[in-house]
DNA sequence: TGCTGATATCCATGCCTGTCAATATTGATG
DNA sequence: CATCAATATTGACAGGCATGGATATCAGCA
């Protein structure tokens, strides 16, 4: 089925309307936990903020004192649960964000504040 | 325009806007990796959508076949890292989300969908 | 073809984490 | 005080993960 779990990421409803069912919280739960390494937030913010909204492996590499298998590991990683992509250039590889995904994850957590104090009025 | 988000938008940059610098970024991934657990990740959405905004540690664990020391576990984790708070009542202790919290998360990751195309006009 | 730079994969290692059984703590109640 | 129910803590174990060195792949170039 290419139908798989689409529905969600356009309306993404707030954690707070329904109890998240347990396949949907592991497909989220991956994205979330990608987003869990100080080093993958800051790529994230790296590529989402760079010129053009990409970045190549370089630019990224060249802001961390890590080595570079370890770069190209969180990067795979962020790719793997779709919230970056890459295209190859010559020599070089191109990320840039996936704005949905990022957007699915955001609409998840933007929860009323007013369901923390009253639900059915 | 009413009382729409205002905390938000002095709660934390989008992520685009500039790198995240490694403290913040250390902060922020603490969170996202909290959430970055199938299980955490439900019970958030429980307590969120729970009448009264609130859940007993009792409600939580019937959602899930894991036993209660599991469960106290993750609670622990998602209150360490400021998304829950709880309260004893009492042979009860009930739970709540921090919705700055979440809001803090939610914006961190709502990236203007122009930036990927071009920055500034 | 061979060489060089850019990126990815493989492998090993030490640390972190999810899980549960056992036990401790806390509050209510008799 | 004794006991029970609800929740937290401890200790242990298996699996996961971040990191880096060595190496492979890939693209351009002479």
């Amino acid at each position: 089925m290419l139908m798989d779990a689409l529905k969600v990421s356009e309306c993404g409803p707030p954690l707070a309307r329904r109890p998240l069912g347990e396949g949907q919280a592991v497909g989220l739960a991956r994205a979330f936990k990608a987003l869990g390494d100080p080093v993958r937030l800051r790529i994230v913010s790296i590529v989402a903020g760079h010129q053009g909204g990409e970045a190549c492996v370089c630019d990224i590499t060249d802001a961390f004192e890590l080595a570079q298998p370890t770069i190209s590991h969180h990067l795979k990683v962020l790719k793997d649960v779709g919230l970056l992509t890459s295209e190859r250039r010559a020599s070089w590889v191109y990320y840039r964000v996936v704005p949905e995904r990022l957007a699915e994850l955001s609409a998840l957590l933007a929860v009323p504040a007013e369901n923390s104090a009253e639900v059915a009025g």
